[in-house]
DNA sequence: AAAAAATAGTTGCCTTAACAATATTTGGGT
DNA sequence: ACCCAAATATTGTTAAGGCAACTATTTTTT
């Protein structure tokens, strides 16, 4: 391995990244499943918790709290979500899916899910266990 | 590996791009360099390449035609490249570095490299090669 | 109890990404 | 020479990310 292989690692990353994400929308777009690839992993992880309040659900997701702000807003006005007041704390929302939520995350995990084996095609348990090992040890490093 | 932490993998390879992202964005800003990593990315692919149109920049930094359009736009502006008529084609630009633009990528280069290293660390030549293989294979598996 | 600090969420600005639509130029086929 | 298809680049729209500034609450400190 020379240093202009080592050199592209991140690009690397970046771009195939990028495929899977544009991998995943068009699935879901042939599924007339009206979400971003956003939009989706925010609702899979208000799904299994309800209540959840906005920033646990940023760091939950990595993303900031604009970026929460702003894909709920979009949840909201899709009626997939809704934002309660929590009784014990004015300055936070309780987050719940909707029925209409609840179903839209049903029937986009079969999607993913399909997408998910695809990608993984001519790999391996091992694989996976070092690519989970390579990504958080770089993310340690980087902390 | 359960099927649950097999679920996971496009978001840890995402929330792993976006923490690499963000160091080597701070790396840059620390030494007063004004480039964001995308910026840099383009720039670092016109340096050995002048000449280049934007179509052939754009395959080679996997970004689409837009993207270049306007990420060019910023590097013109910030007086590090610029857009010459093509003799043979009017329909094309032909890019190059100024002499600024040279020196700004001398000095980032430096940066990028300490930066790729350091978040390499605790990883083997191994782990690249894998790596490697696991993205290209994902690559091909959703193309 | 009043002041200060921390927390939760929103808004604004700039950058990047994907997608669609457009103008201009080039090249092939007839 | 002419028409049509392809190639090159641009613009518009929507979404998302990072950062900073801001409001409204809650908690801590004094």
């Amino acid at each position: 391995m020379t240093h202009s292989d080592k050199r592209a690692y991140f690009f690397k990353i970046d771009s195939t990244i990028k495929r899977i994400r544009s991998f995943m929308q068009k699935n879901l777009a042939e599924a007339q499943i009206d979400l971003t690839v956003d939009q989706w992993v925010v609702l899979d992880h208000i799904m299994p918790n309800a209540g959840i309040s906005q920033n646990e659900l940023g760091s939950l997701t990595c993303k900031d709290a604009p970026t929460i702000t702003r894909i709920l807003d979009i949840l909201v006005k899709k009626e997939l979500i809704v934002r309660k007041m929590s009784a014990s704390d004015r300055r936070k929302f309780i987050l719940e899916l909707t029925p209409s939520g609840k179903e839209l995350h049903k029937k986009a995990f079969a999607i993913i899910a399909n997408g998910r084996k695809k990608s993984w095609e001519n790999l391996s348990d091992k694989d996976y266990e070092d690519l989970v090992r390579i990504m958080d040890t770089i993310y340690a490093n980087v902390d």
